[in-house]
DNA sequence: CCACCGGCTGAACGCACGTTCAATATGCTA
DNA sequence: TAGCATATTGAACGTGCGTTCAGCCGGTGG
């Protein structure tokens, strides 16, 4: 709460944090992240009083920071390609996104109010297409949403995982080659379908429930 | 090598690893390994040297266990749907699937060996599918492949890991769940698509050239 | 001037972990 | 029987880590 030396100190700590989580995930050593910062590992406790409040206030931070991010491209989001329309800015935010992508792996707080929140986009989003007409309606929107974005969101953590960047910066190349191998076969299904004929999905209908259904455990329909 | 008591002392303790590695990852404590196998942490060193060592033997004690479960289920694989078909029987062997997880969540050359063989897997059967017409062609069968192989593994781990179960025989509830919630949209988005019109896929093929074209930014999936 | 207070440091503590080692038990071989 | 290899153990070592602590430095208030 004093002059700019305080804050400076302290957002210099954070977003060395960002970066070193981004790249080596949380298990990244506190005293590799105070010397990016170029402190001491006792000047990170003195300010945050341990790496877990550390974290927290990393995810806070980012949580505004893509809040934030969104607002302003809101206006750029097309329907169909929003879930990936976002990550084609990756180049000048990779940080952000491997920090999001390491939080995923490890299943924290924040990738699951992440993942809520480009679910939620996504409900939006269909719900306007389908009202415009260029997306087909679905049986359960929301079960579509969440199925979409969970596939999209965890191929490219699949993807990432598999071909870590040792350089951050690499990360928007391995993103892009990502997305450019799966733009072809993901038009290819959100147009032309999969399967040729409507057998599977018909017999699936006459098994279960047609409404939305948020099950835990129903008798799946086990063909064979 | 020698008689059943030195194998059932390396096997009790490699199948107590897997165990422990499919709950708690591969940061598990050794001494909790041999614990559960009712040894001490010298005679893990003993029989394996190092803990790599023994992941390393848990990965192929596991990928050879696949391969022979595929090679018996091979006939019961139907096209379309062969991907979660596999893990249907994921009550019985929760902690082979909690592995390979795990495996795919740090990204070792288990998980990109066992994502390669779904994706020859699903090449071959979709190739039979075009083959017997009762799946639309693909203009790259190999991307198509790939990407819908990343797609159901990706989103599979996601939740998995956003939902992650303290009990080993929990998974299998998790999974069935997961596949259930995602039955319908997949199921909805292979027989009728999710854009109604040509547009975006026309454009896109107005700008790229048609073929296969394995971009050169990422590491191609060279195959053997 | 002195006293104080917060930013800041380097050294040290304590813990959990992988690994090593000397010692003991249990056979098998000659 | 002696002798030797193997199975097995418990204690100890070394390391990397988060965290704690005593103290230094510089500015501010009295």
């Amino acid at each position: 709460m004093r002059a700019d030396a305080d804050l400076t100190a302290r957002a210099r700590i954070r977003d060395a944090a960002v970066n070193r989580f981004a790249v080596e995930g949380f298990g990244a050593p506190l005293r590799s992240i105070a010397k990016d910062a170029g402190v001491s590992a006792g000047l990170v406790m003195h300010h945050f009083g341990s790496k877990d409040k550390l974290r927290a206030e990393c995810d806070e931070h980012l949580l505004a920071t893509i809040r934030r991010l969104k607002r302003e491209n809101v206006a750029e989001a097309a329907a169909g390609q929003s879930f990936f329309h976002k990550f084609a800015a990756v180049e000048e935010n990779a940080p952000i996104v491997g920090y999001v992508l390491r939080s995923m792996q490890d299943g924290s707080p924040l990738a699951r109010e992440f993942i809520d929140h480009m679910v939620d986009d996504a409900v939006g989003y269909t719900r306007d297409g389908v009202a415009a007409g260029v997306i087909v309606p679905s049986r359960d929107e929301a079960a579509r949403a969440r199925y979409l974005t969970l596939s999209s969101l965890g191929s490219l953590l699949l993807e990432v995982t598999l071909n870590p960047p040792s350089d951050p910066h690499d990360l928007g190349a391995i993103v892009r080659s990502f997305l450019n191998n799966s733009y072809l076969p993901m038009l290819e299904l959100f147009t032309e379908g999969f399967l040729t004929s409507r057998r599977m999905l018909d017999e699936y209908l006459m098994y279960v429930p047609d409404p939305p259904s948020q099950d835990e455990a129903a008798p799946a329909p086990t063909p064979g």
